[in-house]
RNA sequence: GGGCUCGUAGUGAAGUUGGCCUAUCACGUCUCCCUGUCACGGAGAAGAUCGCCGGUUCGAAUCCGGUCGAGCCCGCCA
């Protein structure tokens, strides 16, 4: 967490109290001004926080006069420790030096709490560069950016291969979900919503596999949980010995990045309002009906005719496991065969060798085993109306013909871990520059 | 694709059973006062043809029609 070379002489805002006494340079952005008479206090802010510069030469504060938030500054100013000082320690007798003059008023408040209701989000996207200047908005980002790091890092360790999938495809690569069409030098192309195939072929290669990339999806949903433009993180594992091995792995994954996160930046998500974890290294395993079963004899609603779960009883069981046992992730196995995609692997009782995991009262994942058996694979694909032949299909099919293993893996929207680790209402929040049905920009 | 709701200064909101609206409040901005602020405080000022077009009416932010934009739910979908 150092700063590099080319900035040897700027210290950051977190680095104050290795240098009290000292004259030091700082540089930032003006965050917040405050005019008292004979003293102003100007708030810079920097990559790691605010630092606050006390001004009473009136020689320098007049050099701040008309600019507004936004301002860039070089300060170079004495360090002192001061208790009234937020953070402890403030920079004394600055001179100011302005590098980048900004004069017009900010179109969005960064000082102050942002509404997130849902009737402004629309605002908070049109201003996003600028709004993201608030520090706790930046904060999300922080977070979900902790996630990924703590997810490459947990997948690297236990000896997974980061790859990076085509986005530009021939076919539909998934099924199910539409796609978005393109002209592709006067043939048809489409943006890959999954990287599904590409990663099963890969297990052929270097066993385990992950990728974290974009997804698109041409569904014309409008709603607090679907954007089109998503960012994935994909697994797949080679070798496994049976469909357990797949539910244990991302049930450790998701212990282990959730746990750190919320060790690491317990101060963010404490400013973020972040609802506490609680969880258990093992996850409760349900069956879907033992789930119906449960649900049934406590809220007394029919769900006997379901085939998947309703999205109630999604929220009614991560509640009963929080509350009865002490963990608000959950599988949900015995997932039945109507469900199922034809990559997926058949189980008894007209089950897959599936399971969805939820988390705070959503599914956040699908975990099945694969068909790695090839003529089974051509017999379910052919029952799904599937061309393994077709340009889309034909270089997937020959890495089973060549060899795959038993293999398995998951797929989960990282918008969605991000909303749901927050607590925050709707996905779009958790996305940078939000792709919705209305919305290409910025 | 179906249903419901909304559009008022830069931002967030009030007003919407037609007239007392010459449109209210808070934040932000500008001027002045203030040496420990941290959502600083105080005094004052500027800033809105009430999304747009048309209609009804003596009179429309308010009612009606259209149009554009947005939100939420359902369906679809991880």
């Amino acid at each position: 967490m150092k700063n590099n070379k080319s900035e040897k002489n700027r210290v950051l805002s977190d680095q104050l109290n290795e240098f009290v006494d000292q004259t030091i340079l700082v540089a930032g952005f003006i965050h917040k001004k405050r005019i008292l008479g004979g003293i102003t206090f100007i708030n810079l802010r920097d990559r790691h926080g605010l630092i606050q510069i006390v001004v009473e030469e009136k020689k320098e504060v007049e050099k701040l006069r008309g600019l507004q938030i936004g301002t860039v500054l070089e300060v170079q100013g004495n360090v002192f420790k001061e208790d009234r000082a937020p953070g402890g320690y403030e920079i004394h007798q600055p001179q100011i030096n302005v590098i980048v003059a900004v004069e017009n008023e900010p179109p969005i408040e960064i000082d102050k709490p942002l509404s997130h209701k849902s009737d402004n989000l629309d605002t908070l996207f049109d201003y996003r560069a600028i709004g993201l200047r608030n520090i706790n908005e930046a904060n999300i980002f922080r977070v979900r950016a902790a996630l990924l790091r703590e997810i490459r890092h947990y997948l690297t360790v236990h000896d997974f291969i980061e790859i990076n999938t085509p986005k530009l495809v021939g076919g539909a690569a998934e099924g199910g979900a539409e796609v978005f069409k393109l002209d592709y030098f006067g043939k048809e192309a489409t943006l890959a919503q999954s990287p599904q195939l590409y990663k099963q072929i890969m297990v052929g290669v270097f066993e385990r596999v992950f990728e974290i990339g974009p997804a698109f999806r041409a569904e014309l949903s409008a709603t607090t949980r679907h954007v089109s433009e998503v960012t994935m993180l994909d697994v797949e594992m080679g070798f496994i010995k049976d469909h357990n091995d797949i539910l244990d792995l991302i049930q450790d994954m998701l212990y282990h990045v959730l746990t750190q996160v919320y060790d690491k930046e317990s101060k963010i998500l404490k400013q973020l309002n972040a609802p506490g974890l609680i969880l258990k290294p093992e996850f409760p395993r349900f069956t879907m009906a033992e789930i119906h079963q449960l649900y049934q004899k406590n809220t007394k609603i029919d769900v006997s005719r379901e085939l998947d779960l309703t999205p109630d009883e999604e929220r009614w069981i991560c509640d009963y496991a929080k509350k009865q046992l002490g963990c608000e992730a959950v599988f949900a196995t015995g997932l039945p065969q109507a469900k199922m995609k034809f990559y997926h692997m058949k189980g008894d009782n007209n089950q897959a060798r599936s399971a969805d995991l939820l988390f705070r009262g959503i599914e956040i994942s699908t975990v099945p085993q694969r068909e790695h058996r090839y003529e089974i694979l051509l017999e379910q694909m052919k029952s799904a109306g599937v061309d393994p032949e077709s340009i889309g299909f034909a270089a997937y099919v020959s890495a089973f013909k060549y060899g795959l293993p038993p293999h398995g893996g998951f797929g989960f929207g990282i918008d969605r871990l991000t909303e749901k680790v927050l607590g925050l209402n709707n996905v779009k929040e958790a996305i940078l520059f939000p792709r919705d049905i209305n919305r290409l920009a910025p």
